[in-house]
RNA sequence: CGCGGGGUAGAGCAGUCCGGUAGCUUGCCAGGCUCAUAACCUGAAGGUCGGAGGUUCAAAUCCUCCCCCCGCAA
């Protein structure tokens, strides 16, 4: 089939590259290169880094609003769509262009996390499972009916990280089914929808008042990125994991001892196992303790 | 020229401002103690202080250039 991809992140490249393995990608859309890393320089998305090893034209709009866009993209003349993490709201104009319409790659079991960061709220709110699920668009945000979809196990130990690559090679194996069969879509239960909002930087600050087991699910739920933090200070401290400790009377925030153990809200403490100083690599507890610890006592809640 | 931090024994760090050939923790090796140990004691090995120039009687430390890592920001 003739298919039209929109996409912008590696979760997304990966799965134009497994569409364009067995169908003709006439075209692929992502965001327009942006200011990025050291030198600000502008950098492509994985996508279009993507998209042009694979000899595929990108086109980067800044909206898909306009009737010259919208213009643009029918006259590609695509059997379908498959979108994954694009960035765009897509107007109906653009849904309606090919003839079967857009798929949607979308990282959870809807109708359960709709929205923009269904890994990591999937983690942050304890689930046990989370998956892919792939549903035909239509104008709502995520709550089109669904053609496939898989599940994976959320343990106590897994990170966005690992989440995000294992959800990733799912992706791939179901859109590569989907566009092969084309399932009917059935409709999304009318229960147990709930959205993933977007993450805010202002989360990832560590809030000592909640309780540790919170604290843990929120760290392993923004790692790698936006990454939990705490303030020690004017020191920025990233924290990659952390375990659950025994309880204390001590108020949240305080540092209990030498060795990285922190109260937190409900008389419970949380060791942080896994961390990383400014200006430093990332270091297990046990390496990092050899030269520097939080001083015992400081209140990280200040 | 977006802002900033850092590269010193295997690992993590101090020392750099106020030049005088390097120290701490841990690891490693040997020995001791112990029922035993990730515990304790004793001893030993291990570093061209990121690289190249320069200043100096003398440079980890001051000056110049280069390489690499990281944070912010997106």
């Amino acid at each position: 089939m003739k298919v039209v991809f929109m996409g912008t992140p590696v979760f997304a490249a990966e799965a134009l590259r497994a569409v364009a393995a067995e169908h003709e990608v006439v075209c692929v859309y992502t965001q327009p290169p942006r200011p990025a890393g050291k030198g600000y320089k502008l950098t492509p998305s994985p996508v279009q880094v993507t998209a042009e090893e694979l000899g595929i034209p990108v086109r980067c709009p800044t909206t898909l609003r306009t009737p010259e866009a919208q213009a643009n993209f029918a006259a590609l003349q695509a059997d379908i769509g498959v979108v994954c993490a694009y960035g765009l709201i897509l107007p109906q104009a653009i849904l309606d262009a090919p003839a079967k319409g857009c798929l949607n790659i979308h990282a959870s079991l809807l109708p359960r996390w709709r929205g923009a960061a269904p890994i990591q709220r999937a983690i942050q709110a304890g689930d046990t499972e989370t998956g892919i699920t792939i549903m035909q668009m239509d104008a709502g945000l995520d709550t089109g009916p669904m053609l496939l979809s898989e599940s994976t196990p959320i343990t106590a130990t897994t990170t966005a990280a690992e989440l995000h690559d294992r959800l990733m090679t799912i992706g791939c194996r179901l859109i590569t089914q989907a566009l092969n069969h084309l399932p009917q879509p059935i409709p999304q239960p009318a229960e147990g929808a709930t959205y993933a909002a977007k993450l805010q930087k202002t989360e990832a600050l560590i809030d000592w008042a909640q309780p540790a087991e919170q604290i843990e699910r929120t760290i392993r739920a923004f790692n790698p990125v936006p990454t939990a933090y705490l303030m020690n200070g004017a020191e920025r401290i990233k924290v990659f994991a952390a375990e659950l400790a025994e309880p204390t009377t001590a108020p949240a925030g305080t540092v209990l001892d030498d060795t990285l153990r922190i109260a937190c809200g409900h008389g419970t403490s949380l060791r942080l196992t896994h961390l990383q100083r400014p200006g430093k690599k990332p270091l297990p507890a046990d390496e990092i303790l050899k030269g520097w610890t939080l001083p015992k006592g400081t209140n990280l809640a200040v």
